[in-house]
DNA sequence: CATGAATGAGATTTCATTCAT
DNA sequence: TATGAATGAAATCTCATTCAT
């Protein structure tokens, strides 16, 4: 059994696994207890609820995504390159880590947690400050931020989450062709 | 209160609505009910489980956005003028109807309904015979439905959703814009 | 579908097969209606309420047991030849009988009807009758009607719901030693 | 109010009392909670189910009668003294306990639960052993085990529940008359 | 810090019974 | 008479949360 402060990571990593394979209603705090190793009354002591546990979860994997996604970043490419970059990290994140995209997408849809809706692009902070500066340098088209993240990175997430639900799969070759599909559809 | 047959649509009607706004496991059935102007016991004698009305309810609500999106198409066409035309209709549909869309959303995500995933494309007969032949024909690329799906009616629901959640207002210009751009991406 | 007072009829037959297969609280009204061909107002129509159903169709039952075993009956035999021919006939009907074996059992044992529990021997009048003569003559112990019962009748029918269960069978002559053996155990 | 591991046994005592008394379906598990000074949740800390508590207290009730039967058993006596001493301790036991005596004719009689229903000299362990080693030593007849089971110890039991029904009273020496009686039925 | 037995409100579902047609 | 849709009280079971140890 872990110990001290692991025993937070371990109630976050079953949470993690339970609620993308079952949905935030059909994972009751017993069993994130059982799978972490732990007692029921232990996670109110790092959590105030499900409700906390949940939200800072998702904060995490955000975190997680984000740093994923930048980590090794070629900064100085030009921006063609740089957003199919991370358009193709983004998708490759996704695939490797299905649970943390089940998870996002429930976060993001469900009406669980009724305050502040989020954002989907607010997920993808990374993008969003690239998109924001190659937008003031007229790189790209000038639309509402939402819209260029549908176009682009939305799109490789939906794609990504097809391929985990066992609905598609996609070589590198088709896969760096719908990259670039996306980038032309947003530079200016 | 209403009477008879009426009975079981005024069921639909509030669970549509309870449902839109509070997810599945937010809306006991005794709140369907209550708003149906019903009585719980009532509900069963018109569905089996609260997963039947649930499944019988999503059929409807495709049923009905495939014959809105349908209706007063112009065949006779070209592809483009036909493929932004169900675009605009299909977001069209999605911002006249939050409720469905908001339901829709839920139903594909959510790990409610164990058996047998729904793709999203699937949910959009009408598209998908189009895209269908198009292809035969040659007009579009050759890639798998569901990237040509994400490329297009995807974006469409997913703008219309931000829509609806106030994150996004779009004007008539840009959104031909936007349904030109998604023809772009995926003609051949 | 039948009509008028065959529908009592054909109630009260539904009620039975379904009593005996699923017991008192497994068989809802609606179930004895449907499999009775009638609609659960009717049912009201000729029974007050599931209980009176319940208590008439043990009435019946009853008689038809007693009237069956009387049958025939040869009347002017000496005791012991009487009364081994009632036990064997008692065996004999309960085995073709199983629903009317298994619904009497459940009668007498639930505590479904709180009001005066019955007597077993009670169910067997014809039996009680012969009883009573034969001790009036001195041709049986003087023992209290229950024993007597149970060591003869009462065993009959254990026999038989064993037999019915699966849990048994006899043959002919291991029958009629049965019923000897029971005979010895009350003659005077 | 009890504590920790009592109240398990608590539950089981209130439900075999309400149990005896208003039989399966007549006893919600709301009641059984109330008196057992305990919260309808915890009873599901105990048992996974109202079956599962029911199963659970048969088992007890069985052990209880077959080691309350069995305890002072002179093992040295003669076949006769020994099945006449157990008919009598059996007969003691059901009138000295009638919730038990009461629980355990529905429980053998009732389709409540339909996976093998139980066979009533199985209940008797002590009894079937003992007759067992009799019926190879040549002491009793040659005859079905459940035919023996009949003619003495579901006598005894017979007659138990008609005096604890009130139906029947009997002083030591009719008892003990009975008891003779089956004895000689059964010995060869 | 940690435990896990205990709670009790609430969810889904059933079913005897009624009543307008 | 007959219907069967409708009722609503009640039953079983779940689970987020607490608290004595």
């Amino acid at each position: 059994m872990v110990q001290g402060q692991g025993k937070q990571e371990a109630i976050l990593q079953a949470a993690l696994a339970l609620l993308a394979e079952r949905g935030f209603h059909g994972t009751p705090m017993s069993l994130v207890a059982q799978r972490a190793g732990v007692s029921p009354g232990t996670i109110y002591h790092y959590f105030t609820s499900k409700e906390e546990l949940i939200r800072v979860l998702f904060q995490q994997v955000k975190a997680d995504f984000s740093q994923t996604v930048l980590a090794g970043m070629t900064l100085s490419s030009p921006a063609a390159t740089q957003l199919k970059q991370i358009w193709l990290r983004a998708f490759a994140y996704y695939c490797a880590h299905p649970q943390e995209a089940a998870f996002l997408e429930q976060y993001e849809t469900s009406p669980y947690l009724q305050e502040d809706p989020v954002k989907p692009e607010a997920t993808a902070v990374v993008w969003y400050q690239l998109i924001h500066n190659y937008q003031a340098n007229g790189l790209i088209k000038t639309m509402p931020i939402p819209v260029l993240y549908e176009l682009t990175l939305g799109v490789a997430i939906r794609l990504a989450r097809q391929h985990n639900a066992g609905h598609l799969t996609l070589d590198k070759k088709t896969l760096a062709q719908v990259a670039d599909i996306c980038w032309q559809s947003v530079k200016a």
